[in-house]
RNA sequence: GGCGGCGUAGCUCAGUGGUAGAGCAGGAGAAUCAUAAUCUCUUGGUCGGAGGUUCAAAUCCUUCCGCCGCUACCA
């Protein structure tokens, strides 16, 4: 039975337009889902937009359209988003579709079966300008003794609102049992300690339901009340794999290998879901691994600032896989990191332009202009080729390795480094040397090369599917382009189209700093 | 306040007890197949400060300084 692979993205927050923060975990995801299927693994790969809570009711409301209307539109965009970053998601859930409203009123009669729901109370500063709660450290008192939220100077009053709570802190041994069992079930590591002692520090109860607005899933039973969209949000992981029948085709993904979030939501991943599944009675993911925020240029993305950023602007600009190379390489995955135009030229020109693209066109067009275009016949081998075909035929495992870790920038340099290794044995060789002197040597030389740039190609495809498709286009590699093709080797005589550049080198224009 | 992390070459970082490393940037040379890309050599660091343990410390301990994260329900 061929193994699975369950990946998620979050489901995006539809209050606002998607930007480089999306971006970045959709990417991510993408190339463990395309690592995946190069494996040969049977994948899932779900994205998709949380549509519901107060906040989305607001943002409608000022938009001056209907709640549902508000979503489509910001859906789409999310949409829109995926494709231009050639993201290969399988399905793409929103919490308003019915079969998501079904699991989400599911898991709640199952929490309430397993006794894990009570009523209660939900108290708090309350503006009813706003209709929202707000912390009291987000409040201050007036001297006329009136309390007003700091943030919109509304005046807030004590309200007592019913509200059923999730017993959350039935859980905590369990969940510290979860950790201590399973070192990898959240990443990065310091996340890992950072949840670890909030749990035990002690949970509170949740409050999973609220009165004060209503779009959202209505309470089984209780249709005063809408579902906290936490609950109804990460039920989403579920409802695409067709809970709360799993028995049907999309069952068997189930439990998620990977949820990927950002760092801002790793507690709700790591504590309140797998809470969920265990009062359920469900199985639990394998990891919840949580990513880094980026700055841009050195500053925080904020719209007051005005340098939120959307990803297909610069795609336009500077090229999808080039984009999202920067992405994976600039940055340990679990990090912060900073967003450049400065790092990202770096980036094209030293690692893609000069790298990989120039080995590819050095080599490939020498071909086509000396060897015949095709693949040369590989001849008899000496010393130096069977050092770099070692290196090689090491490659998958160690991408493997790093991709296994989610330290893609590592995967990234282990390519590069045996980029580096062969643009050495090109240098050493010296085909044009041998082209006037031994054309049998020549033609093996080639052919080594054409063999590390295809094992190059192959791992590298996740990354970037769209020039790396290319690149294995002028190694003339057929339709078959998984991991398992590296284990034969390449084939000679195979006709090579002409070659042409990659990744075009970036020149900015010189801004005359000098006065 | 409590808990945790970080501070290593101009930049981004790797390196957890045994002669300071990588990539990029800078310098010199070589080569000319290639997107003037490539290759070789090379400049550059009192490993945040101070004290301690040890035959030996970037690496362990103490303390100080600086930066950052977490410290729950509104993502």
């Amino acid at each position: 039975m061929t193994k699975t692979f369950y990946i998620t993205t979050p489901i995006y927050y539809v209050n606002g337009a998607p930007h480089l923060g999306h971006a970045y975990t959709s990417v991510a995801a993408d190339v463990l889902a395309r690592w995946h299927r190069l494996e040969g693994h049977d994948v899932f790969f779900l994205t998709g937009t949380d549509e519901h809570g107060q906040k989305v009711e607001a943002a409608a409301k000022l938009a001056g359209i209907p709640p549902q209307e508000f979503t489509d539109r910001v859906s789409d965009d999310f949409k829109d988003m995926a494709r231009v970053m050639n993201i290969s998601n399988d399905d793409f859930i929103r919490t308003t579709e019915p079969r998501h409203k079904a699991a989400a009123a599911d898991i709640w009669l199952k929490l309430q079966e397993n006794g894990f729901i009570y009523l209660g109370a939900y108290e708090g500063w309350y503006a009813v300008r706003d209709e929202a709660f707000y912390d009291e450290d987000e409040t201050e008192k007036k001297p006329d003794g009136t309390r007003i939220a700091t943030s919109s100077g509304a005046t807030v009053e004590w309200v007592v609102e019913p509200s059923y709570f999730f017993k959350l802190s039935a859980f905590q041994d369990k969940l510290l049992e979860l950790y201590e069992a399973n070192p990898g079930f959240i990443g990065p590591q310091a996340k890992r300690n950072e949840i670890t002692s909030f749990v035990k520090s002690g949970l509170r109860d949740l409050s999973i339901s609220r009165t004060s607005f209503s779009w959202g899933i209505p309470v089984p039973g209780d249709e005063k009340h809408v579902m906290y969209v936490w609950l109804d949000a990460l039920v989403n992981y579920l409802s695409a794999c067709g809970y709360p029948d799993l028995s049907g085709p999309r069952g068997k993904y189930w439990p998620a290998n990977v949820h990927l979030v950002g760092k801002e939501i790793i507690r709700f991943h790591a504590v309140i879901w797998p809470a969920i599944l265990m009062a359920a009675n469900l199985p639990l993911p394998a990891r919840v691994f949580s990513h880094g925020w980026w700055t841009v240029e050195g500053e925080k993305m904020s719209k007051s600032v005005g340098n939120v950023t959307d990803v297909r602007e610069l795609v336009a600009e500077f090229g999808l896989d080039q984009v999202r190379y920067f992405l994976l390489r600039e940055v340990p995955f679990g990090n912060d990191g900073d967003f450049s135009r400065r790092a990202l030229i770096g980036r094209i020109n030293s690692d893609l332009a000069n790298g990989l693209g120039n080995l590819a066109q050095r080599t490939l067009s020498f071909i086509n202009k000396n060897a015949g275009a095709v693949v040369p016949p590989k001849g008899r081998l000496q010393e130096a080729d069977l050092v770099l075909l070692e290196q090689c035929s090491q490659l998958p495992e160690k991408v493997r390795g790093a991709i296994g870790r989610l330290a893609f920038h590592e995967a990234l340099d282990e390519i590069w480094r045996l980029i580096r290794a062969a643009d050495g044995y090109i240098d050493r060789e010296a085909p044009w040397s041998l082209r006037k002197t031994d054309t049998a040597r020549m033609n093996s030389v080639l052919y080594v090369l054409c063999a590390t740039l295809r094992s190059i190609g192959v791992v590298l495809q996740p990354f970037m599917p769209e020039q790396v498709g290319r690149l294995l286009d002028y190694l003339g590699v057929g339709d078959d382009r998984s991991l398992t093709i590296l284990d034969s080797a390449l084939a000679e005589g195979i006709l090579l189209p002409a070659p042409a550049g990659l990744f075009p080198r970036i020149v900015e224009e010189q801004k005359n700093a000098d006065r």
